[in-house]
DNA sequence: TCTCCTCACACTTTTGAACGGT
DNA sequence: AACCGTTCAAAAGTGTGAGGAG
């Protein structure tokens, strides 16, 4: 035990080590050491009497956040890059996404603790070339990439937290680096993708449940480049990214710099927008995005979706590999409001920010009664976690106590269609049947260009997705337990 | 020849350590 | 001893352009 204290004393002097902006924005935020049967748990044991604990059992009960509110404040910014054709470099070590991410959350229960999660999915199925002042799609996308997600670096937090600042994703890095090792998101280069924002309602960073919400904003879609192809874009991100100034030909001091300087601090800046790109695909902005509460998985024999995969370790600002079963056309119609912005979800702040578009989550309630560490609840359906590093007989594990699900059929969805041509095979995961509800509303119409629904699913990599402070953590486990490997407990993360 | 990618480079902002003062 | 503010060097984030691979 007292190796496991000093690990977790350890995580906190990395967690805060992380947290240099912001500090250690919510000190509440300790991972204490359990007796009970497992000295690799953690929970509310030893938690400070000061401090509120962790909700009981009943409260992380599976249950849509459909209050959730989510709004991009630099909508505009992401506006006028998008009536361009917004271009993403992407490089073999990481490059950050211009415009940022910026969102301002509501609608959270102040006292519960939320992880913020960022991935990147395909929006369609097409790889493009720019061609003729344009962007073209040429041919089919390549094989689809390990999914990962970012997670921000404060989670979990209070939702007073989240309510209570400007949340950014700054520091989440696109690659083209397959064999990235940083835990970077790993994108193809010249194809579309669409960046989503999940909010999950967590104990801490081992115990998801009780609810989630993805977030999509249509204006932040993309084309991942290895070099910008648009003129317009480039200059756009000279004018609006402050670490390019020294490409700016007028420097600091010129009125297109003073606009421009506008637009990147202020989210009410709405400068006039260029011709939109001839050829990138038309995003419709209803001034918003919308959100939807994760489905169940779109195909159950395309992806392993179905099951439940166990992280061994989420930390923060770790990127891990993730997958929402979040399908905006199986949601139900009627609670699709095409081209119409929640009114709740704008707060008079249209012109400012991208409101969000909500669908309820309709779907039963996970029957277990209480998510353990590392399973992600989503809302019935299923979550994936990866242990890549594990044998494969390791991973092979079995869990009596969950209902093998059958197949699923959702004939309507017809990005499924779309995507059997576009192989996606999830990394080697540690498979965990999990109940799946059988979907019981029919699909909505699509509000944007269609993009594809992934299952979000963990898919977490001690040794590659995990940040390289935490990754001593994983090893000394692994030497302290090495006959532990093969046990579900046992390959989580020593904080 | 063309397309796409990688790398070194110059320039910028950000970060954090090292101070000194209160 | 603790806190705060300033300074400054290092680290990190930019787009550019040359050059290489296929």
């Amino acid at each position: 035990m007292a190796t496991i204290k000093q690990n977790i004393l350890s995580s906190r002097v990395k967690i805060q080590m992380f947290r240099r902006t912001e500090k250690l924005v919510d000190e509440s935020f300790i991972l204490y050491p359990l007796t009970k049967t497992d000295e690799f748990c953690f929970a509310d044991r030893e938690a400070p009497a000061r401090l509120p604990p962790f909700p009981p059992v009943c409260d992380v009960a599976p249950r849509l956040l459909d209050d959730v509110k989510m709004e991009l404040e630099n909508s505009s910014l992401w506006k006028q890059f998008s009536s361009v054709g917004t271009e993403m470099i992407i490089t073999k070590k990481g490059r950050r996404l211009f415009p940022g991410l910026r969102l301002k959350l509501s609608g959270l229960n102040p006292s519960l603790r939320y992880i913020l999660l960022l991935d990147v999915v395909p929006a369609d199925n097409s790889r493009y070339r720019f061609q003729g002042g344009g962007w073209q799609a040429v041919s089919g996308a390549e094989a689809r990439l390990p999914d990962r997600v970012f997670i921000h670096p404060d989670s979990p937090a209070t939702g007073a937290h989240w309510q209570s600042r400007t949340i950014s994703f700054h520091y989440a890095k696109l690659t083209n680096n397959t064999l990235d090792a940083q835990g970077h998101i790993i994108l193809h280069s010249l194809h579309r993708y669409q960046p989503r924002v999940h909010v999950v309602e967590a104990r801490d960073m081992l115990r998801w449940g009780g609810g989630q919400h993805c977030f999509v904003f249509p204006e932040t879609q993309f084309i991942t480049v290895t070099a910008y192809q648009n003129n317009k874009i480039t200059e756009l991100k000279i004018n609006s990214n402050p670490f390019a100034k020294g490409f700016r030909e007028d420097g600091m001091n010129s009125k297109n710099s003073e606009v421009m300087a506008e637009a990147n601090f202020d989210p009410s800046f709405s400068a006039a927008p260029s011709h939109p790109h001839p050829s990138f695909p038309p995003v419709d902005y209803p001034s918003s995005s919308f959100s939807f509460p994760t489905p169940p998985p779109s195909d159950a024999s395309s992806s392993p979706a179905n099951s439940a995969f166990i992280p061994e370790t989420i930390s923060p600002h770790t990127p891990a590999d993730f997958t929402c079963p979040s399908n905006p056309q199986t949601s139900p119609p009627s609670q699709v409001r095409q081209g119409e912005p929640d009114a709740n979800a704008s707060n008079g702040r249209l012109a400012h920010t991208s409101a969000a578009f909500t669908y309820p989550n309709i779907l039963p309630m996970n029957a277990e009664p209480e998510y353990s560490l590392a399973t992600l609840p989503a809302n019935g359906s299923c979550s994936t976690f990866a242990l890549p590093s594990l044998p494969q007989q390791i991973q092979t594990l079995s869990f009596p106590n969950v209902t093998p699900s059958a197949a699923l059929n959702f004939p309507n969805l017809t990005h499924q269609a779309q995507f059997a041509t576009a192989p996606y095979r999830p990394e080697v995961v540690l498979h965990r049947q999990a109940f799946i509800p059988q979907p019981t509303s029919t699909p909505a119409p699509a509000l944007y260009p269609a993009f594809p629904s992934y299952p979000l699913h963990l898919h977490q990599d001690p040794h590659s997705a995990l940040s390289a402070p935490f990754r001593h953590l994983y090893r000394q486990h692994q030497q302290s337990h090495p006959r532990s490997q093969g046990s579900y407990i046992s390959t989580r993360a020593v904080f």
